[in-house]
DNA sequence: TATAATATATATCAACTTGATATAGAGGCG
DNA sequence: CGCCTCTATATCAAGTTGATATATATTATA
């Protein structure tokens, strides 16, 4: 992860599209990307400033009406041929954690209910979010030959989808293991899905 | 994530399996943590020495016969105490990156065949690992209830099992989607899969 | 037998990421 | 008029990543 300057490439990828500010940038991260990978002010604004001394962007200020004023960044040929040299390189890692699991993993002094409530909640999260892809889903779907664009984005939409249903099948499967096991420990106990 | 000192509980939890130096508990958390949650020893060994301080653990210092002194960690009642309280805590969250669907985001001006490609390498990246996963899953299971512990460390298997599944699912259909939209751009094309 | 590679073992580094907060002006609501 | 929310830039402490430094002993290679 050390110095891929990964947030540098995807504020790239962002104004290779359009104009934006600093503030929009984050706005877009946290509607189209922050699924897949997260960026804060905090990275924001060293990375335009960096891209900026770089020549792969440039600043104009506007004045926004609201608030202070706002910096606009577009980006230059430079930038374009940066962004596409960091598209094509194959090298590209997946970073996944997951609390639920450690927890988890160390659970076996527990009683069993603490772990099924653990798990339902993870389950009931993430139906949340598999009904929210499937909008996302259901309202692309009839635009996806009307821009190329459109395709790549249902793509990761799509993920999502498949990542979303792992989450949910093995929580339902976990569920009934742990009930299983449960039952045959302390036999009164009616615990029943809700 | 700020504070959590996730590490910690990380390390008192296989303390109260069984005593460790800080090499060791390294490699534990390789082989049986790091799927879904790593440290290094940057976070280990200044954990190590927080815990000490915080009377959470004590250390006895051991001659190892290869290399430097072993200083042996063990858990004690305050330890155990402090991770009983962490694991009851209901909040837990996921942070997953995937550098594939941000490049794949930003691919639209690309050739097809690059995104092809890239996806072909995820999912051969991921093959091996479902592969990897089944094999612990059918040596675990056998002995599932030999032990309580062996459930829990089944479930996190269950896990990465749905995951690669869900992971080389998707592959497969995106490379479906992209052969599709592909031939419908230029016929001649005989791109097949491997 | 020299030397190179590997394994044990502790420890620290720069760079990056996370989550929160500071600062400040404009518009809406009671 | 005070309070909340939205726009907008900017910075912080704490935590994480990936690599490397240091030292010793065993095993493999020449």
């Amino acid at each position: 992860m050390a110095k891929e300057n990964t947030p540098r490439f995807m504020i790239l990828g962002l104004l290779n599209h359009e104009d934006l500010s600093g503030y929009e940038i984050k706005k877009r991260i946290d509607h189209l990307i922050s699924h897949f990978w997260n960026a804060g002010y905090n990275q924001i604004y060293p990375s335009l400033a960096g891209l900026e001394m770089d020549g792969l962007v440039v600043k104009s200020v506007e004045d926004s009406g609201r608030g202070p004023q706002k910096h606009v960044y577009s980006i230059t040929d430079a930038g374009r041929r940066a962004l596409a040299d960091w598209l094509v390189l194959p090298e590209e890692k997946e970073y996944t954690k997951y609390g639920i699991l450690l927890k988890l993993f160390f659970s076996g002094d527990l009683p069993v209910e603490k772990t099924v409530e653990r798990i339902r909640a993870f389950r009931d999260r993430h139906q949340e979010n598999a009904a929210r892809i499937r909008q996302y889903k259901s309202s692309l779907e009839p635009v996806l030959d009307q821009d190329a664009d459109h395709l790549y984005y249902f793509l990761t939409i799509l993920f999502g989808e498949h990542v979303y249903h792992a989450y949910l099948a093995w929580s339902d499967e976990a569920l009934m293991l742990l009930e299983t096991t449960n039952e045959g420990q302390n036999e009164g106990q009616e615990e029943r899905k809700n």
